[in-house]
DNA sequence: AACCTCCTCAACCGCGACTCG
DNA sequence: CCGAGTCGCGGTTGAGGAGGT
């Protein structure tokens, strides 16, 4: 059995808002709030549209202090950041962004900011980067790794494979690989199960941005579907430092991101935050580590503290 | 001018999470 | 604890505008 549609499709009105909706929709919840349900609030407001439909029109596009039109470099680059960290996790990413929503940040990714980024890549590299193809899902589906046990797991994730083995790091993110590992942690995509503190408190290098936005350069071929990552020790760093690569860190200099030095290793730890450099564009002015931890360790209920908009809104 | 293709972004959909009786 | 109702999120769709031929 299906489940049950959120309101009678055949008697609400679907598809673009006019003038007239948006301003009775606004005036009613001027007026009156939502009162915290959204499901009876077309009816009173005199409204054929569905609840859902009312939530979004308003959080999108009639709330107040809704920012529309460019996003600055800064944006970018915070957006760029919190997704490598933390996925497509676009509330969160959103809740740093004041005026921005979580829609107009997904489809600023998917329209532009990657295609921004792809451009800084060969073609040739280009299709092999699962990240930023269009079909590629972020994070894998969990099925992929709900079988894996550790070992596996580490060695075929090409981000965390750069957590333990490729990367001279010592932070949180090598103590989640070792007392983190378990069976039921791994049930999980690796953006979902990881240790909240890890993703706020990770510093990843250049390498493992560049992995994580990229791909590994792991092999995919055998029959089963397994992945045989080639070892960064046993390809030597200089391979690594591939065009594609050079070009990758082009553009995190470019933004300021990395000061980057001859050997990709020689990456300046202090000067990357959560995920990027704070040396230009110090991340702390734009949201509070701190508080990223809470927000993925408790979910949404605590971004009240961090999102004006969404505490107005839970407010009504 | 007409047609076609591509791109953008508002809106929709389904599902998991949450709340409450 | 359970189930119904609702919310919130992220993925996807498609209308319509822009640009090219």
């Amino acid at each position: 059995m299906g489940r049950a549609p959120c309101c009678d499709k055949a008697n609400v009105k679907r598809g673009s808002w006019s003038t007239e909706e948006d301003s009775k929709l606004k005036e009613y919840i001027d007026k009156h709030g939502t009162g915290g349900n959204w499901i009876s609030l077309p009816h009173k407001a005199g409204l054929k549209r569905c609840g859902k439909s009312c939530r979004l029109r308003w959080l999108n596009y009639l709330r107040p202090n809704i920012k529309h039109g460019e996003f600055s470099d800064e944006e970018d680059m915070i957006i760029f950041s919190l997704y490598v960290n933390i996925g497509s996790r676009w509330s969160i990413i959103a809740a740093q962004l004041p005026g921005r929503t979580d829609n107009d940040i997904k489809n600023y990714w998917n329209t532009k900011l990657k295609k921004k980024l792809m451009g800084l890549l060969p073609l040739s590299h280009q299709r092999k980067t699962p990240f930023l193809s269009s079909n590629h899902q972020n994070p894998p589906p969990s099925s992929i790794y709900s079988d894996y046990n550790c070992s596996s797991y580490y060695s075929t994730n090409p981000l965390a494979l750069s957590f333990t083995d490729l990367e001279p790091i010592s932070h949180p993110s090598t103590n989640f690989a070792s007392t983190n590992c378990t069976a039921t942690s791994l049930s999980l995509p690796f953006y979902q199960n990881q240790d909240p503190t890890m993703v706020s408190t990770s510093v990843i290098s250049p390498m493992q941005c560049y992995y994580s936005m990229f791909g590994s350069e792991g092999s995919c071929s055998s029959s089963d579907g397994s992945c045989t990552p080639i070892k960064q020790e046993e390809k030597g760093y200089q391979s690594y430092m591939s065009t594609s690569f050079d070009e990758f860190n082009k553009f995190m200099l470019n933004y300021n991101i990395y000061g980057v030095g001859e050997n990709f290793n020689q990456w300046d730890e202090k000067s990357c935050g959560l995920g990027f450099a704070q040396t230009h564009y110090p991340l702390e002015n734009y949201y509070n580590v701190e508080d990223i931890k809470q927000l993925i360790s408790s979910g949404s209920s605590s971004f009240i503290n961090i999102d004006e908009n969404k505490t107005e809104e839970k407010g009504m």
